[in-house]
DNA sequence: AGGAAGATCTACT
DNA sequence: GTAGATCTTCCTA
């Protein structure tokens, strides 16, 4: 199996398409001593000004910047008491991130179970508050790179097979007229 | 000080 | 499946 972290290159590009290569990767979050591991299974894509369920659309402040910055750098902020995990991903001078939204546990389960502790394993990681805390994800990550083994979190290739489905973004309440929400056909961690 | 937020949980039909 | 209450963080006034 192929396990080479993925690149800053990969990043670049419309986050439409970002969010679509995601799907299948591994995301691997490092603790102190345990490893933390799933399969991305569901994605979303969010552009900048021209997008109103954009944390960007309103133009740059203190709490959205890191959507302006470097490709491949995380983007965390919180609503309703949960972390939201993003990847920011765009092209050269433009403005873009993608949400991770569910994840399929692969590693680490007895530690993710812990964090957040649920009856059903299928309840663990299926939606973005969701994964945040199992993976132990906090404001503290803010701006870390997915790019490098060294980092406390970073994503690898995977040679896996599967089909990707689409629709619209969930819970946006102003969504743009197409399907940014990018996930892994009958998984089982999907978020609904 | 006040309010909004890309969600979650619980309690139902 | 859907509806309503509720959580905290961080912005904006």
């Amino acid at each position: 199996m192929k396990s080479n972290v993925t690149s800053k290159n990969f990043y670049k590009g419309d986050p439409k398409k970002v969010a679509k290569n995601l799907l299948g990767k591994s995301l691997i979050r490092k603790l102190r001593d345990d490893t933390l591991e799933g399969i991305i299974v569901e994605t979303e894509a969010y552009y900048g000004l021209e997008d109103p369920a954009s944390r960007a659309y309103k133009g740059l402040k203190k709490y959205n910047k890191m959507m302006w910055s470097e490709p491949g750098r995380i983007f965390i902020y919180n609503v309703h008491n949960n972390w939201m995990l993003n990847i920011v991903a765009h092209d050269l001078g433009k403005i873009g991130a993608v949400l991770i939204r569910a994840i399929e546990p692969t590693r680490g389960i007895e530690t993710m179970r812990m964090n957040r502790p649920v009856s059903k394993i299928r309840d663990l990681t299926n939606g973005p508050g969701k994964l945040t805390k199992a993976l132990r994800i906090n404001k503290k990550l803010h701006g870390k790179k997915v790019t490098s083994k060294q980092s406390e979190i970073f994503v690898t290739e995977n040679n896996l097979n599967f089909k990707i489905s689409s629709s619209n973004r969930i819970g946006v309440t102003k969504d743009l007229d197409k399907h940014l929400r990018f996930f892994i056909k009958d998984n089982y961690y999907l978020s609904r």
